[in-house]
DNA sequence: ACAAAAGTGTTGCCATTACACCCATGC
DNA sequence: GCATGGGTGTAATGGCAACACTTTTGT
C-alpha cells in the first residue's frame, strides 16, 4: 500500500521576563481535533517550503511572531499521535524576547498566549512530551552555548543574566564567580550606560557581542563550558 | 493543493575495528535514482510502524544487521534533496560491533559494505551531509556519554578503549591519566581474565557495567564529563 | 538613615596534568 | 635477549569554589 503520512512542524518558543520566568507560546485550537485545547503552534509543511520556512510561516500566521533563534529539536512520528492521520512532526525550538512582539491569534488559532512553564494547561496531541524535550534541551544548551542572550534585551544589566541562569538551572550561583566566568569568555561588552530599575544602585549595561563570539569560537578559544 | 511529501528514514551505522578505525555501513543502490551509487541504508516509512521500527527494518532488509545502540540524529527536509519527490528523511545514528554481523545485501541493495570514514566514496542524495552531521555527533557524544563501549567487544583490554578514543578525538591522551579518569567513573569492571594479542604482555580484560552506570547516573553522581 | 540592589578580591583546595620506568610474554 | 605492548605513582599547577563588605541610589 502506498505511503500515507503527513509531515508537520511544531514550535516550542521560549520567552523570559523578570517577573514571570520562562514562558512558552501556545495557541488555542479553533478546529477539531482538540478543538479549544491549547497546543504548540505548528501545522502541515507545504510542498515547496523547507522545514524551517514552514515553522517561521506558522509562527507568523498563528501567533504573529518572528523568533530570533531557531533550531531543530527532534522529530516525533509515533503512529497514533494524531487521531486523524499518521503525522510525523518535526519539532523546532525557538527563543524570542517577549516584549518585542504583541502576540496575535490568526487563521487556525482562536487565541494565543504566553504560559509559564511551571503552570501549563493540558496540551493537545503529544505536545506535553514535545515541550518536556524542549525544556530539557534549553537547560542543557544554555550551559554550554550563549543562547541566553536571545532571551534578554539587547542591552541588559548583569543581574538579568544572573537571574535567567538562576531560573533555568535553579541552583544558587555565586554572583562574583558567575561574573568572573562569563566575563572571562570574552564576548560580553561592558557599556558606559547604566539603568535604574526600582530601588537600589543603578546597574551598568552589558551587550552580547555576537561577532566576537564567533571569532573566538572560530579560533577554538572558549568554545564551550558556560556553566 | 494537497500535501505530497514522503517520509523516509536513513541510518548512519558506525563500527570500529582496531585495524581499520571508524567505519560506516553503506549500500550500493540497485535502482534509479543514483543507481549503483553508494548510499546510507534507509527507505520509506510504512504506514503503521514507528520511525525507529522503520530504521531497524531497513537495516535488517538492506544490510542484515541489528544495531545495539540507536538514536535519532536529525531530520532533513530540504525540497529537492530527492530528485523524484519531496522526501523528508529522519536520520538515525547507530553503533554496532562489526564482527557481530556478516553484512548481507538484500532487496534494494546490490551490495553492502563497511567504509572507513576517512575513505568514503561519493554518496547519493545529501547523504554526505548527513554523514558529516553524524560524525560530529559521534565525536561530541563520546566525550560525555559512555557510548564507546557499544563499539567494543563485551570484554576488552583497556588499550582498546584507549585506541578508540585516540582515533575519535585524535589528540594524544596520556595512558595513565586516561585510565584514572575512566576508572574513577565507577562503572568499568576489571575482570580476572587476560587476553593475549600479538606480541607483548597479556592484557587484563574489562567490561562495561551498564547497570551500575544507570544507577550512578540516577543518583546524579558522575552523569557527564567523560573526556 | 535605612532599604534595596550593584559592585568587587583573595584564599584554599582539589582536580587535572605532566612525566618515565618496570613487567610479562613471544620469538 | 630483545622487541612488543601492558601496567603503574607522584609532584606541581591552575582553575574553581567559598566567602562578606562597600557603594550608590530612592524614599
Amino acid at each position: 500500500m502506498k505511503q500515507d503520512i503527513k509531515v508537520s512542524v511544531d514550535a516550542v518558543v521560549f520567552g523570559y521576563r523578570q517577573d514571570d520566568g520562562i514562558s512558552v507560546v501556545l495557541i488555542k485550537r479553533k478546529y477539531e481535533p482538540f478543538q479549544k485545547s491549547w497546543a504548540l503552534p505548528g501545522g502541515l509543511v507545504l510542498n515547496d517550503e523547507s522545514l524551517e520556512e514552514a515553522v517561521r510561516r506558522e509562527l507568523q500566521e498563528e501567533a504573529g511572531i518572528d523568533v530570533n533563534y531557531l533550531e531543530q529539536l527532534y522529530s516525533f512520528g509515533q503512529p497514533g499521535r494524531d487521531p486523524r492521520n499518521r503525522v510525523v512532526s518535526v519539532a523546532y525550538f525557538g527563543l524570542v524576547r517577549p516584549d518585542d512582539y504583541q502576540l496575535s491569534a490568526q487563521t487556525d488559532a482562536e487565541d494565543v498566549g504566553w504560559f509559564n512553564i511551571k503552570k501549563m494547561p493540558k496540551l493537545a496531541f503529544d505536545h506535553k512530551h514535545i515541550l518536556d524535550v524542549a525544556i530539557k534541551r534549553l537547560r542543557g544548551k544554555i550551559a554550554y552555548e550563549p543562547i541566553g542572550f536571545e532571551l534578554l534585551d539587547k542591552e541588559f544589566p548583569f543581574s538579568d543574566l544572573e537571574k535567567l541562569y538562576q531560573v533555568l538551572l535553579d541552583n544558587d550561583l555565586d554572583r562574583r564567580n558567575f561574573k568572573k566566568r562569563i566575563m572571562s569568555l570574552g564576548f560580553l561588552e561592558e557599556l558606559d550606560e547604566t539603568i535604574q530599575r526600582g530601588a537600589g544602585r543603578p546597574a551598568r549595561l552589558y551587550r552580547f557581542n555576537r561577532k566576537k563570539y564567533f571569532e573566538l569560537k572560530e579560533k577554538g578559544y572558549n568554545s564551550d563550558l558556560f556553566y
